[in-house]
DNA sequence: AATCATCTTGAGCGATCGCTCAAGTGGCGA
DNA sequence: TCGCCACTTGAGCGATCGCTCAAGATGATT
């Protein structure tokens, strides 16, 4: 939308906004500086201003990125699998294999900056907690998905499963952060997925 | 140690160091500064270094202390418990309702911490972790003592039994954090519970 | 009451924070 | 070829950061 006008070599929006979803992932809003930022895009203070509003702007930005790529890798995911519940667990599997190509950190960036956020940058943290109702209303459908299509019992409550689910996927990454080794992630990540598989069997 | 010689109205060193644990499990560690601290402590930054050496040394004070009490919880849990499996469902599903008396801030301090760290903290880093393992170890040989009690079957996995019971308190709490309803904070504990109570059975 | 060791005080240090804006740069149409 | 104007630049703003230390306050001892 700035680039209205045709001249003058433009910064690379997309490549700047993935460098500074990078490094907010990495190190978090607090943590991150504005030096930090004019480091990793290669720009200074004033096209970083001139581009994004402000600091706070430019997290937000970089926050619904992460957003829209979660939701496409597990959108993928469970397009890729036989059945809803299927893709769920795997998608469950593959996150304790580290199979998903989330190089930087490993701990949700939602979660973090829901933890990191104070009552100061309300916007941010509202901004967290929106994604992370978005992400499980994607997973309570994917369940439900599942009921539709008999996979699962008719009087399974979706909304219950997706919490779960959801808890299991923040407790995995955060292992994960951790730095728990491989074959214990893998352990834990196939423990969840029979314990979900499991729940969706008909009592 | 430093009250040696018996004079001057001394600091309280134990409601000081309260005050930060609360400031810092609320806020963070980066967000937290030396002027919050003041007005928490209710002491000037002069006192603030004569009692502890740096913001470094008081978070990492706050974090033993976080940790001590998080460690007596769990025992005082256990310990009016009748078996050990009983005594951690038990502390899953007072959790999940609020029973534990945890009130300023919900997502477990430690954990917050760890995400909140960056490289430039690695004494910050790893005490987070250290106390996380020390935990981890205490939940392992809870289930330990139910194995050579017969609660549990022998083959059963002690250690893969703590990472998944401590995964689920950490979800647990960052659900809690997040302001998920009581009733379904609730039913994810007891799920929860229910999943390690049926873990814990013969195969 | 005077002494003295101890502890508290708070102004303010240098560094860094997020951010601004006047000046400079460079591709484009004429 | 040259003026235009969108865009970039970077020095530096005021505020705040973590932290220091000389000076003052305090209470036990004599």
């Amino acid at each position: 939308m700035k680039r209205s006008r045709p001249n003058a070599r433009p910064y690379d929006r997309d490549a700047a906004l993935d460098a500074a979803l990078r490094l907010f992932w990495a190190k978090g809003y607090h943590a991150t500086s504005l030096k930090d930022l004019e480091a990793a895009l290669a720009m200074k203070p004033g096209s970083i201003y001139a581009a994004f509003q402000s600091k706070e702007a430019l997290f937000l930005a970089a926050l619904e990125r992460y957003y829209l790529r979660n939701r496409a890798g597990l959108a993928a995911r469970l397009a890729a699998a036989p059945t809803p519940i299927a893709g769920l667990t795997d998608y469950l599997r593959a996150l304790g294999r580290g199979e998903l190509g989330e190089d930087p950190v490993h701990a949700c960036m939602l979660v973090k900056t829901l933890l990191d956020a104070t009552p100061n940058d309300p916007a941010i943290a509202n901004a967290a907690r929106h994604y992370l109702d978005l992400m499980r209303a994607e997973i309570a459908a994917a369940f439900e998905r599942a009921r539709t299509a008999g996979e699962i019992p008719d009087d399974a409550d979706a909304e219950r499963l997706a919490t779960r689910f959801q808890s299991d996927v923040t407790a995995l990454r955060i292992e994960a952060h951790r730095g728990t080794d491989r074959a214990a992630l893998a352990q834990l990540a196939d423990g969840m997925a029979a314990d979900i598989a499991r729940q969706c069997q008909p009592a």
